[in-house]
DNA sequence: CATGAATGAGTCTTCATTCAT
DNA sequence: AATGAATGAAGACTCATTCAT
């Protein structure tokens, strides 16, 4: 192995080492130490590879948006044609184990519980949202401007739907019990029947997404 | 001052200097030394009122869920007494300035963020959503029976609602510049546009509620 | 109550207590705050009829000296008249319950520990054991020079006498369910009987004493 | 050295830090700044190595006690065959500058005065205090049975010598003046001699030990 | 006399970071 | 490239002592 893979080989270790220690102990406690042991390297290696533990933390971060980013767009890529479709597509990437499995939601939000105050999280972050409502926007302008109904706002239901899905993730993460994966689906489906309703049904399979 | 009434007002001082110094420095960066500092009174003195730094946090938390049940049953208490008014009363309380300014809502995230790890912040904050969402759910069944939306789950509106609320609250948080109170209360009405149509429309003045 | 009687008063109040604290958590884990709860009394209690904790501490050292003193003082004015009755008399003042329970034994360790960097405490126990050597030496003396122990040294019995005490009480100590008074005071009489064969016999009946 | 020699030398060392700083300044005011200092260590290299400050005490008696059973186990190897003679090489061992400097007296002590209530203390102590007897309980019995003692029984004398050591090495803490290594075995032979006529005088020039 | 709220100095402990090997 | 021993700064917590009431 070149010496920059063994080095990209490493960072990815160590990023996902720390995914794995803050869903199991939290942000505040995470400890390099505890990262290192799960990569099963050395105390030290983090400073070697990182510089930092808060550039370590900057770059787990950002390999998380990049994983979900290209998830979402991978899930659009095999999506159908139709605005209605992909919009839903969108929504299911969302909810896919992979992507909002409690764990990964747990990190997320202990992401967002320091952002304000990590100026580069923020910035991460936002690029993130910025892009996920960007996508939804157009489809639903897509979907309003073909699908003929003219007195809705565009923005607002893509506003909308960005929202409710960070708030069921909340959901997720205070309630388990109370949400699942296919009820917050559903929440965000009844969403859409409401704003779409000649696009979207309840039942998931009668729909036309 | 009495000396019970002392000890409760030094309490209530020291969890609004916390609430001060989380949304000044974050939740990781949060020292007692910061929040006595910010109360104007020594050192030592967290420790004296409260045990221990958890135990500060957990009054904190334990406060501002207090106090966001005062303020939504106070706005419930002064609504009229149609259900579309009372439920817009509770999405104004949520966006009120009192509640939602983003030193608040950091401050929320800033508990959330950490709640996977701390059994008590969940169960305050279960506690909390559990209440708002049953008031919720109550006025949109009223809604669906008295306003005769046969065809719509009463459920699932009033924890999209919910959702949606939280999911503002997290777009105030990452990208304040996108978003401000009045553009979130308008993302919430246009979901109960869609969802409650003979109920409420777009123009706050003039709708319904 | 006079004023100077309350002062002597609450002064032993606070030194009970205090004997009572550190023979339930240890010298090193002593707090005025739980002598102040002992004595149940206030907090700053204690400052005000001793100045510091230091002082404290010397006061409860002297009155365990003086405690011990007119013990033994008070045996011997109610024994016989011969010297082998009145050293076998001070022999049973040191395993007597009010002096040699476990507490109290105890007690005395956690003062040794502490002697060597406190020069109060040292003179305190200095003018203790010489007191009590000065009368055994003396009994000592009597019995060789009446009872015809011409090859004996007083001083070396009457030294080893005092150190089989100390020791012993350091077994009840260390090695509770190894040694009661009971074994500890035929240890002693093993010793004398040694020394002093004609007038201490092993079986305590039996003996002179 | 190796990385596994460094940090049993590093415990080591750290441990005499820590018997040089009790000594210096008492078992209550032991710091672990001040083991640090002695060790020409940093501050936090303690809890690197020790998980605690109890943990490094407890290490610090263990070593004592192992330290002070390998020298009796030596002297005893290098003594005679007679139990005479191996009963008073133990002797001569509890009263080596080795051992017995008042410096190292004074640790000992600073231990049993905590110990009643550190379980871990008690059971090294116990551990010391019952190996010592059950030797010298042998060399007793050995010299009742062979020296022709027979109304003496080897048990009490046993206990005796051994309280009788403990007692002089506190005579040793509270009245170095009145007490030095020489009169202190001098009061150890006395008790022997009495004990044990025909195999100790009190000349030890002329003893048969 | 007595209280107990408040202080703040002192200590243990943690842990990111460094660096010799 | 990697290790892990060592550092030392920072922070939670304790508690003797003070003092207004």
């Amino acid at each position: 192995m070149a010496r920059a893979d063994i080095k990209q080989h490493r960072r990815l270790q160590l990023i996902e080492a720390t995914v794995g220690a803050i869903a199991a102990h939290g942000f505040a406690d995470l400890t390099l130490a505890e990262v290192a042991r799960r990569a099963t390297l050395s105390q030290g290696i983090v400073n070697f590879y990182f510089t930092s533990k808060e550039e370590l933390l900057i770059a787990t971060l950002a390999h998380m948006v990049e994983e979900y980013d290209e998830f979402w767009h991978g899930r659009l890529a095999r999506a159908g044609a139709s605005p209605a479709e992909r919009l839903w597509a969108m929504v299911e990437a969302d909810f896919d184990p992979v992507i909002a499995s409690r764990k990964k939601v747990t990190v997320w939000y202990a992401f967002w519980g320091e952002a304000r105050w990590r100026p580069e999280y923020l910035r991460l972050c936002a690029r993130l949202s910025d892009g996920y409502f960007e996508q939804t926007r157009a489809l639903c302008q897509d979907l309003v401007e073909t699908g003929g109904y003219a007195g809705t706002d565009p923005d607002l239901v893509a506003r909308g739907l960005n929202a409710i899905i960070d708030g069921l993730w909340l959901d997720i993460l205070v309630n388990p019990k109370g949400i699942d994966r296919t009820l917050a689906k559903q929440t965000c489906r009844a969403f859409l029947v409401h704003a779409f309703p000649r696009h979207f049904a309840l039942d998931v399979a009668a729909s036309a997404a």
